[in-house]
DNA sequence: TCTGGGGTCCTCAGACGA
DNA sequence: TCTGTCGTCTGAGGACCC
């Protein structure tokens, strides 16, 4: 079972596919700046407060890995290379090759930049062929290398794709069959054997859990009684971890899902101690939500405030509005509402804006409020074409200084 | 070791109305 | 009128993913 199977086989294939880029951004660096080929590179924020978005399978060789802080992947590795990331370009480079997998099948999920789940149940050719074609054709017209899974089941899928990839070595990757199959009929056996970790959605809390009812396999816990699994994890957690236990994943592949919630947010190099400075930045954030919210023709009702204090604890606190809204102005001044009930005397290392229950600003009743908030909307649109025509710095909130009649207008930067 | 940023989904508790 | 129950909504937080 498994690698890259020929159709002359017996065993059936799944349909569901899982394509997922080799260290994404750091190949689309290493793409523009070719000297860097063949170095440990990594991606992220090089800061004493930054970590690791991605990393070159040089780097790889030594334990650098995502999610890791930086100042750990340079004690690891002292001669690593730290880009500071290009978001922008990524997402170009992200759009063009979902493009060439539209090109397979029109139901294209994708997962996030460098991923993405294709159904070619309709496509023509067999799904491991299929496999084959998309790795030359992203190698071929945009120089990255990915690895694909093939399944009937997008776990499996997805784990098959972490299968097909190749070893990290200090020269670069080595090995990997590319495409990695899980034939139908086969999941079982092969899940068995594999660790629970090896489950979408079993991180550290669960893995803990599990371990403390002595679960350590998928073959395990497929074998679990559902009810004491649910007495531990919960009932919809437990549910899902025992259909995935059983290569049970009904879930389709679902393209143009429509975003929930949008947010930003931002860690500071000090820790922050009074609400000005704060929320000089919550306006800041909260334009570039609003911004975003109006590009994707989106608007959101209920606003949250995200405060990580420098001991690493966690609190939100959210209101929700009787409207959707889209404007930074109306978001800023919701966020330092919030903000003010917060005490941030003991200091803030991180802070972040967030909008969910998104709708389409469309017909509805307006309050007062909404009013008010519709009177920022034409503002809103004008600076937006503004940026739209002379780039996203042409013009900024006043926020920092969060002076004038409405704290925080429009300025443009000399 | 010391933890970014942007998301999704789930659980739990409290408020509130039927 | 009072009390208990149930469903729904909202808010907060946890866990997980890339």
């Amino acid at each position: 079972m498994g690698g890259s199977r020929s159709d002359s086989e017996q065993t059936r294939s799944g349909s569901i596919l899982h394509v997922d880029m080799d260290a994404f951004f750091v190949s689309v660096e290493q793409l523009r700046r070719p000297e860097l080929k063949g170095l440990p590179v990594a991606v992220g924020g090089p800061g004493s407060r930054g970590v690791v978005a991605s990393a070159s399978y040089e780097a790889r060789a030594f334990g650098v890995h995502s999610a890791m802080p930086a100042v750990r992947a340079r004690r690891l590795c002292p001669e690593i290379v730290f880009l500071p990331g290009d978001h922008q370009l990524y997402q170009e480079v992200s759009e063009r090759i979902m493009a060439i997998l539209r090109s397979f099948t029109p139901l294209v999920e994708p997962l996030s930049l460098d991923e993405a789940f294709l159904d070619v149940s309709g496509a023509r050719g067999s799904p491991v062929e299929i496999g084959h074609s998309i790795r030359r054709q992203v190698r071929d017209d945009e120089g990255i290398n990915c690895a694909v899974g093939v399944a009937a089941v997008k776990f499996l899928a997805k784990l098959g794709s972490k299968l097909a990839k190749p070893e990290p070595t200090p020269q670069g990757p080595s090995g990997g069959v590319g495409v990695f199959e899980v034939p139908v009929g086969e999941e079982r056996a092969f899940l068995s054997p594999r660790p629970v970790g090896d489950i979408w959605g079993v991180g550290p809390a669960t893995l803990a859990r599990l371990d403390g009812i002595g679960i350590s396999t998928i073959g395990e816990l497929a074998e679990f009684p559902f009810e004491r699994l649910a007495a531990v994890v919960g009932n919809a957690h437990g549910k899902h971890l025992h259909d995935l236990a059983n290569a049970v994943d009904p879930r389709p592949v679902i393209p143009n899902t429509a975003p929930k919630s949008m947010s930003r947010e931002q860690t500071f190099p000090r820790d922050l101690h009074t609400h000005e400075e704060l929320g000089a930045v919550l306006v800041a954030l909260s334009d570039s939500v609003a911004s975003r919210l109006r590009s994707s023709e989106l608007a959101g009702r209920t606003v949250t405030l995200k405060v990580r204090f420098g001991d690493f604890t966690t609190i939100t606190r959210s209101h929700t509005l009787a409207g959707p809204v889209d404007s930074g102005v109306v978001l800023a001044r919701e966020a330092k509402r919030l903000l003010e009930e917060v005490d941030v005397a003991a200091g803030v290392r991180l802070i972040g804006v967030g909008v969910s229950e998104l709708e389409e600003p469309g017909q509805r009743q307006l309050s007062l409020e909404d009013v008010q908030a519709t009177s920022w909307h034409d503002v809103d649109r004008a600076v937006d074409r503004i940026r739209g025509r002379f780039g996203s710095e042409a013009i900024q909130t006043g926020g920092a200084s969060d002076t004038g009649p409405r704290g925080g207008g429009w300025i443009r930067p000399n």
